[in-house]
DNA sequence: ATGGAAATGATAATCATTTCCATTTTGTGA
DNA sequence: TCACAAAATGGAAATGATTATCATTTCCAT
């Protein structure tokens, strides 16, 4: 692990819920850190990689950011603010299994969003 | 309703399923329609505020559109050899619509896709 | 200390999408 | 039919996020 992802899952913490990458590099550069945009967007890379943290999609498109749990969970978005409910996904995660093993895969893994309104929005 | 807009709505129809702006354009260049890049995109905002077409994303971020009302399905792909299934996803619309409504959201979408390594890969 | 691998970051490239604007088409009233 | 305003169109340039390039710096084991 190095000091980039370091310092990526520390602003990821502290700020808490979902950020851009350029929200992210912003927030290091005012805090005094000359870290690069494109350190930025390869460390959150990798994180995604690891399964450090999770990458959804703003409504236009942007790329979004978010520690993982530790457990695996779907997420609940507001397409008015923004904001996000973690939800469990039992079913998802059983159907997944069935239809997997209904075509013969192995090795699978499953992404599950449900975007809407909140109550305020 | 403008005459690309209808174009668009026919290629749509004719080709069922998503597709970026960009690669309806290229279709209906290809088909010898001089219709620029433009009016495709113009096109396609239109239709989908007027609900005739949904937007979603792929996974890169890049806009893809189908029209409203094709039956919803979701995806099982092969991380090997990028082979993709259209699968049913009834256990998924309910958890969909349960979870949303547990928490007050309206106006909901949500998006599943399984990814695996099929039997030959 | 030193050599090689990994990390870094400025810059340029890429690519989807939007904006701008000049031109063409369309619809409508005289 | 004609003239003219409004709508539609499309090419070019602008925008903005993301990625590729590449020279330089930092790490680390020897």
């Amino acid at each position: 692990m190095n000091k980039s992802n370091l310092k990526l899952i520390a602003v990821l913490e502290r700020t808490g819920g979902f950020a851009s990458a350029q929200e992210l590099h912003q927030i290091l550069r005012r805090e005094g850190d000359g870290i690069g945009l494109t350190t930025v967007y390869r460390a959150l890379q990798t994180l995604v990689d690891d399964k450090i943290v999770d990458l959804l999609r703003r409504e236009d498109g942007e790329a979004i950011y978010r520690l993982c749990g530790d457990t695996h969970h779907h997420h609940l978005v507001c397409k008015g603010c923004g904001n996000t409910v973690e939800i469990e996904g039992g079913a998802v995660e059983k159907w997944a299994k069935v239809i997997a093993e209904e075509y013969g895969f192995r090795d699978v893994g499953h992404t599950a969003e449900i975007f809407g309104l909140c109550e305020k929005c």
